[in-house]
DNA sequence: TATTGTTATACTCTATAACTATA
DNA sequence: TATAGTTATAGAGTATAACAATA
């Protein structure tokens, strides 16, 4: 004879999840957009070589879980930029690694400090504990790979 | 004469949250768009009906952060599928309350029982302290106002 | 046949400006 | 003049299919 609680939006995981990423991804993409006319994509795909070195197209899909056509986009924005250049893999010619060029490196160096600050401020409106288990439960659920840092 | 340590993308907490927030909206949108055929605009707006009770597209922006044009498009496709009805307010003509027809209301109750299997799926896979943690945290940095529930 | 990567296309989402009507 | 809501438009993001080159 018992009604069952009424649905709250504001405890559903999914959707305070998306208003806690859409809120932080709009602050965040200023810096890369406005100093560098980057697009999400591209500036995923520039700190992929930057924090782990150089690597294939197909790698960054994998462990970015981006679709190659995003990929191949956003490697021909960075390329155009002059911020990567490709070299073809005498092994199997179908793919080429990518390397941050000189410039490339120094626009991530420079990303990864405003990056570092603004994570500093995210932390700051949170408890040690609270940032430490948010971290550890995004891993769970956002289900990335880590791989092996760049030497 | 030490280096910075590097930066590590994976600990960036607006990456995973966007990783994170991504992963589970695919999956749950699944529901509402082969089910009913809805966007995730839609969803919302029905969802703050359906949750809080009549209210006009002005309030429905403030509580879910959208922007008016969004908000107008979604109530025009509910009410194109006899979700909602409007209904004028004699005080103030420039807006409409926003009502949940009585097939708005089944198919609100089909998707909140969806999305409570949904979310104890997600709980299933992170520790009860971690659930409630990550629930406080993202509710501190979503920056959401959490309305009166509907009596 | 399968894989890497590109191009084309359509659809969804976001952001902004211009507009109507009411206040 | 300010606010609620609509319409139009452009740009960003996503998804899929078709294709070329290589394996």
């Amino acid at each position: 004879m018992t009604t069952p609680p009424a649905f709250e939006l504001n405890e559903f995981l999914p959707y305070l999840l998306n208003q806690a990423a859409d809120q932080l991804s709009r602050d965040f993409q200023t810096t890369y957009k406005d100093r560098y006319g980057m697009l999400r994509t591209e500036w995923r795909v520039l700190f992929h070589l930057g924090c782990y070195g150089d690597m294939t197209a197909k790698t960054i899909c994998d462990l970015a879980r981006l679709h190659k056509t995003k990929v191949s986009r956003a490697v021909a924005a960075l390329e155009e930029k002059r911020y990567l250049s490709r070299s073809e893999v005498p092994e199997d010619r179908r793919n080429s690694t990518l390397t941050l060029t000189r410039e490339g490196r120094r626009v991530f160096q420079d990303l990864s400090e405003a990056a570092r600050a603004f994570e500093a401020e995210v932390r700051d409106r949170l408890t040690k504990d609270e940032a430490e288990t948010l971290h550890r439960a995004l891993l769970k659920l956002a289900q990335l790979q880590a791989p092996a840092r760049k030497a």
